[in-house]
DNA sequence: ACAAAAGTGTTCACGGTACACCCATGA
DNA sequence: TCATGGGTGTACCGTGAACACTTTTGT
């Protein structure tokens, strides 16, 4: 094994960080606005190079905390991409991918004078750079698994709520007709997971909703 | 961003390479006896460092092809680990690692006098050097879990085969009991993927079984 | 009183589990 | 004819899908 054929690679982090407007339904996924070539003024993930003597997700986490302030933030790694062509003389590029959901309310975002760093809805993602959009992808899809096998929709959700919040945020995130409504209250009701608490809340017209809490049993796979 | 502070990095590649001896149902994964410090004499994962201009999964194909001989081998990402610590000077390694079932008979392990290359039985594992045993528990656990849900045992299973063989293959992976041998043939069956030959085959007394055929439909998730 | 929202119940089909039983062969 | 391995059938249970229905509020 002769070392100088050894590929020299520069480490990347990019982060896939989703979000979710409950009041309005919308699901958002956090860009950063690129100021330099290549691909200036297109739209990427948050991501930087690994530095020296810091732990890969270290660096994950770094970046994020540059850009949003944000409590319990638990990155996932998703893929790494190794095949991305370099403008970096004698290195390579290898870009490992993480993934994270936030609670919106606890977010915000930082120095951002020039709208630089932006939510932005799902549906409307505009071209990103490098292989930008088939990290978004891969981290959609992992999202929308996540929900169906694991407790991740109440890291997002308030303190408390009501089941048709939680109706809401899988309808946002997983599309109008993932399932029937009261199919749904009576699944997630014999997880046993959510507590009572004794309150009723009014929305307007119609029978006050009862809120609950989560218990923290997640009974998860992964 | 000053450049100085990035860290360089190697990118090494590991395989957690999975075979089954159907005859005696053994599980095997292939390792490498280590020859250069460190960890001299232990036994490690196949794996290379990538080379210049060598794609990422290019890389893990290689050191396969050094190793043993296969068909139709598709690797398949794992994980990667980034905090391994590193006696390269200057140098920080980061490996990425690849997961595959490959078929025990149409694999032919070369350059192996000194047995360096082994197949080592799942119940048997040497201490591994590095994270290496960490990197083939979760392989393991991908392998169990594609079995269950992709046609998976399809690939190692000969050209024909009888339900039983099925079966022995899943018992030799998952553990004596994860169901009811008459419950896993109908519901194999009832899959579609499986042409009865017309063929019978005796094995000692009894019934003879007969043999089917895989034909393709995979209506895999993954 | 009526619409709107929350919550309950009922029916049906399917898939998994446990297990009893029948069939074809060798010794 | 009996042990052995292959193969079929059934009864039961839990879960999810579809959908009708009741309850509690605001207006």
């Amino acid at each position: 094994m002769k070392n100088k054929e050894l590929a020299n690679f520069k480490v990347g982090v990019d982060n896939v960080i989703f979000s979710v407007d409950l009041q309005n339904n919308h699901l958002f996924v956090l860009l950063v606005k690129r100021l330099e070539d290549p691909y200036q003024g297109y739209w990427t993930l948050p991501g930087t190079l690994v530095r020296e003597g810091e732990a890969l997700e270290k660096s994950a986490y770094r970046i994020l905390d540059e850009k949003i302030s944000v409590n319990n933030l638990y990155l996932e790694q998703l893929y790494t991409f190794g095949e991305i062509e370099s403008n970096l003389v004698n290195n390579r590029y290898l870009s490992v991918s993480y993934f994270a959901l936030v609670r919106l309310k606890d977010t915000e975002i930082l120095m951002n004078n020039h709208h630089n760093t932006v939510w932005h809805n799902i549906k409307e993602i505009p071209p990103l750079a490098f292989n930008h959009q088939q990290i978004l992808d891969y981290g959609y899809q992992r999202l929308k698994n996540k929900l169906e096998y694991s407790t991740i929709a109440f890291d997002v959700l308030p303190e408390t709520f009501t089941l048709n919040d939680i109706y809401q945020l899988y309808i946002t995130i997983l599309g109008e007709n993932f399932a029937d409504y009261s199919n749904f209250r009576s699944r997630l009701l014999k997880l046993g997971c959510l507590e009572d608490t004794g309150i009723k809340i009014s929305k307007g017209a119609g029978r006050p909703a009862t809120l609950y809490r989560f218990n923290g049993k997640t009974s998860d796979n992964m």
